[in-house]
DNA sequence: CTTGACTCTCAAGTAGCTTGAGATGTCATA
DNA sequence: TATGACATCTCAAGCTACTTGAGAGTCAAG
């Protein structure tokens, strides 16, 4: 019989971690003297305290090693909890090696270019599913997405349709262009259903659905529009540094619209995927 | 000016994520209303949120990351710290790599060999530095190891010498030997010199350093020596599996000696390496 | 004025221990 | 047998980044 101290050298575990496993309930000392309350340890428990430490280092939790020790359980479910355990690590391990490539494209670019476009502003998100009430159409300049904005505010505010949050442009051409480009202007609604609207141009104006996108990169531009370009460039750099590859048509966010007291807030998305 | 439930929604950052950023000063609100004390944020935070999360991303701390905002730190700071931060988390990857690969070895074992032998019991430990009283020699059997122990037992009890661990026996041969064993019969003392003591056959025991092992794969037998080819069949099957070999001595601690009322009880330990 | 959705604060819980305070026990020596 | 050094005991709190829940107050619509 060994005292806590004498034990905790022998199978090299922190006195602290033997107390806090006889807490749990999940090594009891083999005695315990009921005048002094000191706990006294046989090394006929080492095999099982090694069973402990082995299965704990396959990464599982002292609940489930408790488990698993005391009903003690057939193979099959062993090996369940195996594979179970396995595949999460194998996620974890893919999610900290992304992770990972993250800080070094960034560490590569603190490296590269002293001066150069912070790019600490993009963020990766991922958006679900929303209904936009919404109208499709080729305008000749970018600038002209304000002049249709303005041309359907009015009707898309007379549809009694509660809007749900602010409105964006869908860019729907696969490169990029400066002229005639081909626009969604949207407005994100509640769940619901009209029939299209017949507008100028043989234009039309409908709720359709906007399907959920995972992974978005996601940057805020705050000022006027004339100066998008930096912006846009500091998160196509990011997309290129860290291996995303551009799928499918971004958006921008027109979450607070310019005035005289404030500067507008836009907020541009790419969708991307690992390459 | 948005309430804390729409901004949350804006920002996809749960409201009680939000709260805690507002308490522990990393992110306040733009405004507090003081007679309810509803929180407001303006659309103008986003990008120090959105800055707050690309760091995040990056596995800082949000300590790390309150300090970084603060004192706007110079580049060359921030690379430090990015470096540090990478190579931490690669040898956390390296680390998590290695134990993905011990379960999909036990998961092996599993699938290929229902009934096979189980080797849960082997754990992974190191082993530090120690003063030992010893004696080489070769003996004709393993058996007679124990007539060794006879032979020297007495005269190291009488060197006053402080033994402050169980006896062990180290194992020189290269391979595996069952004839004319190079052994080291070992008594872990106190760290203190002796001159050497002279015994029959022109051998002599004397203090020397076993110096520390950084990763031993290790068992506990329980009973006679002469079931210990299985235990050492089950260490070398996990060593093998687990892609590692053997790098260095074997030993064997003799933690408990066998008696009348109890089992032997007997360490067996492999330096081993990753290969 | 009511109702329901939203917000507030404060406390506790998560995992696997570690650290510390303050009280007691054990052991070897004087 | 007294003393001092050291080991051990039992709590309680701390670690990270939040989440959950209780109980109470606020706000906007009908």
């Amino acid at each position: 019989m060994f005292k806590i101290g004498d034990f905790s050298k022998l199978c090299r575990i922190p006195v602290s971690a033997l107390r806090y496993y006889a807490d749990i309930g999940l090594l009891e000392p083999a005695h315990i003297d009921s005048d002094s309350g000191y706990r006294f340890y046989s090394l006929d428990q080492l095999p099982l305290l090694n069973r402990i430490l082995a299965l704990k280092d396959l990464g599982l939790s002292l609940e489930q090693i408790k488990i698993l020790l005391s009903d003690n359980l057939s193979l099959s479910e062993m090996r369940g909890m195996l594979k179970l355990k396995a595949s999460e690590m194998q996620q974890l391990i893919d999610e900290q090696q992304a992770q990972l490539e993250r800080v070094q494209a960034r560490l590569q670019q603190i490296e590269q270019e002293e001066t150069g476009l912070p790019d600490i502003e993009v963020i990766l998100k991922s958006v679900s599913e929303q209904s936009i009430l919404s109208v499709r159409a080729t305008v000749p300049t970018g600038d002209a997405v304000g002049d249709l904005f303005m041309e359907i505010g009015g009707i898309v505010m007379s549809q009694k349709l509660k809007i749900v949050s602010p409105p964006m442009t869908i860019f729907h051409d696969a490169e990029f262009k400066d002229k005639n480009l081909d626009v969604e202007l949207a407005f994100p609604v509640e769940n619901s259903t009209i029939d299209p609207i017949p507008l100028s141009n043989g234009r039309e104006l409908s709720i359709r659905t906007l399907e959920a996108i995972p992974q978005m990169a996601s940057i805020i531009h705050t000022g006027s529009y004339e100066r998008f370009a930096e912006t846009y460039e500091i998160i196509g750099r990011w997309i290129e540094r860290n291996n995303f590859r551009i799928d499918g048509v971004s958006r921008e966010i027109y979450l607070r619209p310019p005035s005289e007291q404030e500067e507008a807030i836009t907020e541009i998305q790419f969708p991307i995927e690992r390459t």
